[in-house]
DNA sequence: GCAAGAGTGGACCGTCAAGTCCAGTTCGCC
DNA sequence: GGCGAACTGGACTTGACGGTCCACTCTTGC
């Protein structure tokens, strides 16, 4: 009954005041953390009442499920123009302005909305396991670049897309948290530059 | 008057039961992060009261401080034997596996001690000064290895061995995010991989 | 047009968190 | 040994939080 995303019970009215109630949580947990943002607050910011969000979510948790999948889809979206072209270092380099240019929009606040999530959900099973396919759906773009990539010849025989992809989201991720820390968008220069040389490397 | 390290005010006594409040905390907190982790639980962990707390503390607030430098100290403390030898690839070989054995003894829950307070704490202007200085004691000595290594010659000139350094952090910190989402130390060894390829790059 | 059920508003409750307070004990020092 | 300060125990207050409940209003399909 709770965390449809499809209009199988609810009306379109419905549906709207659903996404409202993501989209404020989203906003807020990003800004602060999940722990530290309170259903009242959701309900403010979203101009709601307890009994719509109850309606729609079987509680808090059930909520944050959702706020994960709403900011897995943002932040996919955010990089679309960018993600179907990793298949080149022109590519990757186009994806890298693009990435940064999304830090320095919100101020080096907040660092990657996945990457945030993960830090701390990553203890309880289900979110965790959600956070994991999302990074994986992140990965599988680039995965995809390389193996077009690698198709093509231009990649070093035995070079593993997957570990490839695993390394340059590694570098996006820690570049992303020391970003948000020193509220520089350097670290996460710095670790995109590594990661793509290191991509170019395998290349032949 | 609170957050006193060293005896100023302090018996012995105090100061054994100030250091049991804080291992307490730490590792709590390191288990379900800081937001989850009430003072009760501290004070039942420590085996301590309320009004001690509060005695060597102002509040959770300066608790928390209190934990980011004893995880600091824990964390730099734990690879003391490698930290001041990361001035060749075999060295920083050497460090790799002590990084990565830290991690699968904790089963990959947990990641990063300090990466995971940043990821949870960097919102607020205090503690985020704080994990930020962490940081950069931290980078100090892959800076001072980088340094050596350009003395000698071995760097190629031009190369800034800060920038290596933090390019390196955000490796450790994407591969730990990583690392404890998927509760497997692949992505660690391949982010550190990088990493050291992208040093070994620098050289000669 | 009229049920049935989706959608809504907000009062209410139990719990548990942080933080306060005070009375009592131990310690360091003269 | 005795005085003051450090230290300790735990009851207590206050408030916010997640969650429940019920009365009410729209929408929709027949």
């Amino acid at each position: 009954m709770t965390n449809v995303e499809t209009a199988s019970h609810h009306t379109a009215r419905g549906m709207a005041t659903r996404a409202r109630i993501v989209a404020a949580a989203a906003d807020l947990m990003f800004a602060a953390g999940v722990a530290a943002t309170s259903l009242d607050q959701v309900l403010a910011a979203s101009g709601t009442s307890k009994s719509q969000l109850y309606h729609y979510f079987a509680g808090k948790d059930d909520l944050v499920l959702a706020v994960i999948r709403r900011q897995t889809e943002r932040v996919l979206a955010a990089q679309e123009p960018h993600l179907r072209q990793l298949d080149s270092i022109a590519g990757l380099l186009r994806w890298r302005e693009g990435v940064i240019d999304l830090q320095r929009l919100h101020d080096c606040v907040g660092g990657c909305p996945i990457g945030s999530l993960a830090a701390e959900l990553s203890a309880s099973p289900v979110p965790r396991a959600l956070l994991a396919e999302s990074f994986q759906r992140w990965g599988s773009y680039l995965i995809a670049g390389f193996t077009a990539m690698a198709g093509r010849g231009e990649l070093a025989p035995g070079t593993d897309p997957a570990d490839l992809a695993v390394a340059v989201l590694s570098a996006v991720q820690g570049g992303a948290l020391l970003t948000k820390t020193t509220r520089s968008t350097r670290p996460l220069e710095l670790a995109l530059d590594m990661a793509i040389e290191h991509v170019r490397r395998q290349m032949r």
